[in-house]
DNA sequence: AAATGTTCCGTTATACTATAACAAAACAAG
DNA sequence: CTTGTTTTGTTATAGTATAACGGAACATTT
């Protein structure tokens, strides 16, 4: 399992992995005639201010901040096409979302979530995908969407805060 | 995979599904010296009225009609202790329940959900659980506990209804 | 630049999912 | 039968997500 494992390492400089993720989706939505609007840019932004899975509602006191309209729909849109374009994931245990740092490439996608500081790290999961995958295909079952989460430690909290 | 396939039969009989898993249910509770009150006792049961993911609230009329109060929190209640002790297991993406049928081994299992008829199967994932668990170690995660979803088509709805 | 079709956003309302908090009832054990 | 515990009733509210419709911004063609 490859993994950007930066999301636990403490100290990392994360206004790089903004930049980065942003300087993505930029050139991701110009290659794919996709505008990525100021709400857009925003919320993406947003997502990616932690490493942490953000709520919807959390979002939204941001956007009126930054003068734009706050209500509901606003966030779930902009939410919406970044999902579609693989900019950010949504995590169904938590009802939050979650910035991607390889938009590029379309796939799931497995997620260790950290139960103590809720650092939540994207990774590899393509060998237990396909064995998913060919498990359900010998029931006659076709795989269209795969979600796997996982709730533990990080490694970071594995001895201060036990339990 | 070994997985109780049954679901995707067609015309099973599932009054039996439904007994064994009341039976089950019973003899597992008294082992553990619990309570299967009424509530909880209907709840199970409405939950394996089929093998389709059931939500919540579409429980609460059918305790109305029992005589039983219903208010969310009643049906909540008894969707908490029938997970606890693994009879229904909740499925994160669609915000529903299950009946599951081994609770008497602890697990977390692989939901194969069919976007077309809504049937669910419960497959045995437990080699692709030891893989993520190892991965994840790998990474110093330590796994307390697995979601693994899966949206695709069944085998009773691959011709008549593509796309 | 004006017209036009499309995409995006603002706004209001509402649906759906889940839990907090506390009192009353049922139960189990001594 | 009394006492402590578990379960249920009840009211209220928190949290998550979408429907529906009108108006604004944008891209394209003339």
């Amino acid at each position: 399992m490859c993994a950007d494992t930066i999301a636990f390492e403490t100290h990392h400089d994360h206004s790089r992995c903004i930049e980065q993720a942003m300087d993505e989706a930029r050139s991701l939505c110009k290659a794919r005639s996709l505008r990525l609007t100021p709400i857009r840019e925003l919320v993406l932004k947003l997502v990616w201010q932690s490493h942490k899975p953000l709520g919807a509602y959390e979002i939204l006191p941001a956007l009126a901040e930054a003068g734009f309209n706050s209500a509901p729909p606003t966030v779930y849109r902009a939410l919406d096409f970044l999902q579609e374009q693989g900019l950010v994931h949504r995590i169904a245990m938590l009802n939050a979302f979650i910035g991607c740092p390889h938009p590029d490439e379309a796939h799931h996608g497995c997620f260790l979530v950290c139960r103590h500081c809720n650092t939540a790290v994207e990774a590899d999961s393509s060998a237990a995908e396909e064995l998913i995958r060919q498990q359900a295909s010998a029931l006659g079952f076709t795989t269209e969407q795969q979600s796997i989460e996982v709730l533990g430690c990080c490694p970071n909290c594995q001895e201060p805060a036990e339990k």
